[in-house]
DNA sequence: ATACTCATGTAAGCTGTTACATGATTCT
DNA sequence: AGAATCATGTAACAGCTTACATGAGTAT
């Protein structure tokens, strides 16, 4: 079995003591969800996966009559992670940005029309800047401990990203601003 | 026929005149690239779909014996375009990040590791910077006009943003290295 | 000659999504 | 009593990638 980086997203989740695929989902919908979603259909055949793999193992705790199914790493799990971690391989990075998609082709709307582009971008930016001050960074705060800090130093590049993209579009709405007020 | 990001991306190119599916695909090579990427494999059919559905008209035009689409907008296409430009609609975002990702657990592994582990992520940011100095940001420069000049904004943003992740990553590592030396 | 670029397409597979299906527990 | 949350899973589909398959034109 292959380990795909959304293996690790898992079996990081159940290595910061995360017992079941729902927790874990809700953990990720919290903390890597900017960087790294997950969905529930994703979640569960991972879980079952890493199980058939070695990598986990699973008890049955229910919770009264409702089923419920609680996973840990293993050492090969554990090995895994710390040999992903300490890997020299560049890690993947992609982007799907559709905001700098419609920026690049702005050229074939009249400029009142880019300005108004840009404006929305700098606003859903300043938008998104506000959802994680408000969600995502306090939780991340909330859960820091002394051997528990990377979370909240991530949580921080997210906050720090956005802002800084806001940031940018502002800039270039100034620009355009200017350029159009010297048209009247 | 539902549009999606990626059949704007080909009636965008094709708004700016490029001709063929080849030629599509490396222009975005050198320049959406990084915010939004496409294969061959999903540049022909897409095509394909798009004369399909009215959005474009494609013309034989072979060089010698070597085969050769052309394809051109038709007012529909460019009707589309225009829309998707001024639409309100709040545009997709998705990151995959995997350094971010390994940043996030790191709490697994030693504080040596680490901090190698954001040095490694630091210099991954500087080498994509300098790529993108080297290829995308000239290529951008080269090709602009007094009538497009939004590529070039957006690559602008594409040089901006890989800089300000690398000092991002530069300041946690000086953090960490400092941590590092009151230890011993 | 040889290698690189131009040029078009298909097949198989991977990764992930939304929607469906079901039901218990806990909070207000 | 009703709503929200906890909890697990499957089916169908969307979107994209890598590898395969083929061949002509151009520069060294």
């Amino acid at each position: 079995m292959r380990l795909k980086p959304s293996s690790y997203l898992i079996l990081g989740m159940l290595n910061l003591g995360l017992e079941t695929g729902y927790e874990v989902k809700r953990t990720v919908d919290r903390s890597t969800r900017f960087f790294w979603a997950a969905s529930l259909a994703q979640v569960y055949p991972e879980l079952a996966a890493l199980e058939e793999g070695g990598y986990v193992v699973s008890a049955d705790e229910p919770h009264g009559a409702r089923p419920r199914k609680t996973y840990q790493l293993t050492d090969a799990g554990r090995a895994a992670l710390d040999k992903w971690l300490a890997s020299e391989r560049v890690p993947a990075f992609e982007f799907r940005d559709e905001g700098l998609l419609r920026l690049f082709f702005a050229d074939a709307v009249p400029l009142e029309d880019a300005y108004e582009l840009v404006k929305r971008l700098r606003m859903g930016a300043e938008g998104v800047e506000r959802d994680f001050r408000a969600e995502i960074l306090p939780y991340a705060e909330r859960t820091a401990t002394a051997t528990r800090r990377f979370p909240h130093i991530a949580a921080r590049e997210g906050a720090d990203y956005f802002a800084w993209r806001a940031s940018w579009f502002r800039k270039i709405e100034a620009e355009l601003a200017e350029e159009l007020e010297k048209r009247e």
